[in-house]
DNA sequence: CTGTTAGCGCATTCAC
DNA sequence: GTGAATGCGCTAACAG
């Protein structure tokens, strides 16, 4: 038992610079493009490198920098349909194996959220996402949490964090405006839980386009659960109270599909007839609906890089944004509000 | 410049011994419950840890343990529908802040899932989840990779690696028994595209069913895309075809909501009239349909905590399964099989 | 019971 | 150009 047993161990620089029969250090400056090595030195260091499949150790290498080149995305609710694409944002801008992602899923517990973070910060994260399910505020982490934290989604409670969110008030303007572009008059809303801040800001700005064409809503905007079997029911109840709206501007997608369906039953032709508009544009509901479903798209997937350039910028210490950053939303044009040629 | 600088730097655990007044490894003693350490004492460390909220560095604690509690989770699809419950049952079952989870997100891209491992292997992982979209096998990672490599949904295509896919084989014939079980004998298959190792084994179950019941399916399987449109048209071809099928089975909910809408426009009564079953019981699409869907789950969440499982039963050198293992799926019954009262 | 010593794998001075 | 020494933060041996 003197020195180098067997059994595959893991490779380290000394094993390299052993190989190539130079010192630790001389290794190290090779494989790091360093100060001046010769170049045959290089290429045996380079070499030996490649014939023992070395790979750094990247806490080895943390431990002496300072910095990790990970961060960590701390979610409540994986799978939810919000998280994945804001998710990819972040993994995206990333980049494959320059900066690696610590996922977390908290599944909305406060103390499951605590324990990830004290994992998190333990592994010395650069940076930490924090991506909530909902629009409404969420509790702030706190202040005192020694990486930069970004807020997606869900903005945190806190003025001083840094939040980014969907602007909602933009989209609700945004989808009215398209109905009244159709030439639509009679507009009603049906949308999910009144207690959703979504769900608020999304009939605020359907109310300010409303207005500023000397509209009205057709009715209270009806307010229930953010599934399809609501937009089936709130469907038949508003066309039967009101048969002479021409539009109806859906809260979610999955609403929309039922509105859909109801109109359908009863034999209500979309768009001519009745013109219908989602939000959400969740591909699986708005193509295999008929007709297709025109809807409102918060780019999340941009949302989620934004917030990781938010978080880079704030390690190498540029100065981001505070509070929340309301991001603009699209319109995607289908079939449920213009026929389509 | 003399020692101690202001400037909130990291807190160490050296630190935290100055500050109780103890040598470094006295400290570390006590913080995690290593031999005798006076009462006292523990309780001094412990405070002055508490009032400079200590937290560990992992990656010192890892680079002497050669341990690192952490799992790269290497999915090709993240918006895929499969991987998200499969990535929540491995976060499951690893615990919340015990091990953390990289997720590499390769985006079906060779190279990208390269660079990803050679990142997660530089972290020093202590185990690899791979997460395929497909259930067809997927090219291995190789054997030559330092830690345990699980497959997950996707099998390697190497019968060395441990493999953890659905069985859906007997997800066809549980399906088709469950038909039959219904009283139907007239049963047809619509499914989507036959390259799929998918397509091909719920077929052979479904066969494996219909033989044993001496029953033949009506018609050829019919091959197409995995969408709601190929559904509907489907649906209608072979109604008009095979008026006499009394069941369908589909190859994903998806097809079977486009059956459903289609045999509701032929007025068709379901389940009485046409008994439907779809496969992969997605809530959002098996419960707002009309009626609700009887479907295939392939409980996926607990496939994902079996992984972990394997990860963490290799890790310590527990012997694990080597090649396939097919993982039982289960029915799950809803209103368009069978009559709910 | 407590402190001293050594070293995990690596990048960085600084001599030579 | 190269190599010996130092230390990142921590734990595991030992010695006191």
């Amino acid at each position: 038992m003197g020195g180098n047993e067997t059994g595959s161990k893991v490779v380290t620089l000394s094993d390299v610079a052993k190989r190539a029969g130079v010192s630790i250090a001389t290794a190290s400056k090779a494989l790091n493009d360093r100060d001046d090595v010769a170049v045959a030195t290089r290429q045996r260091v380079l070499r030996a490198a490649d014939e023992l499949s070395f790979t750094p150790n990247a806490m080895a290498r943390g431990l002496l920098a300072g910095r990790t080149r990970t961060v960590g995305l701390l979610t409540s609710d994986l799978e939810g349909r919000f998280m994945i694409p804001i998710l990819m944002g972040a993994e995206d801008a990333f980049g494959a194996g320059q900066v690696s992602v610590f996922l977390c899923d908290a599944r909305g517990d406060a103390i499951r959220e605590q324990h990830h973070l004290k994992a998190l910060l333990s592994r010395r994260v650069d940076g930490i996402i924090v991506v909530g399910r909902q629009t409404d505020p969420r509790p702030s982490l706190g202040q005192d949490i020694p990486v930069p934290v970004v807020y997606a989604y869900a903005p945190s409670d806190d003025p001083r964090d840094p939040s980014l969110t969907p602007d909602n008030f933009a989209g609700g303007r945004l989808a009215v405006e398209h109905l009244i572009a159709c030439g639509r008059t009679r507009i009603a809303h049906i949308t999910g839980d009144p207690s959703y801040a979504a769900a608020q800001d999304r009939i605020a700005g359907a109310r300010a386009a409303l207005d500023a064409a000397g509209l009205e809503l057709v009715g209270e905007p009806m307010f229930s659960e953010w599934t399809e079997h609501w937009g089936r029911d709130a469907a038949a109840l508003l066309l039967q109270r009101h048969p002479d709206v021409d539009a109806i501007f859906c809260g979610s997608d999955q609403i929309a599909r039922g509105v859909l369906d109801t109109a359908r039953d009863l034999g209500r032709t979309v768009p001519e007839d009745l013109a219908v508009i989602g939000y959400d544009n969740w591909e699986l509901l708005t193509t295999n609906s008929r007709p297709e479903l025109t809807s409102i798209d918060a780019n999340l997937q941009q949302l989620g890089r934004q917030a990781a350039k938010w978080v880079f910028d704030a390690i190498d210490d540029v100065r981001i944004g505070e509070g929340v950053t309301r991001l603009p939303v699209k319109l995607v044009i289908r079939g449920s509000t213009i026929r389509r040629r």
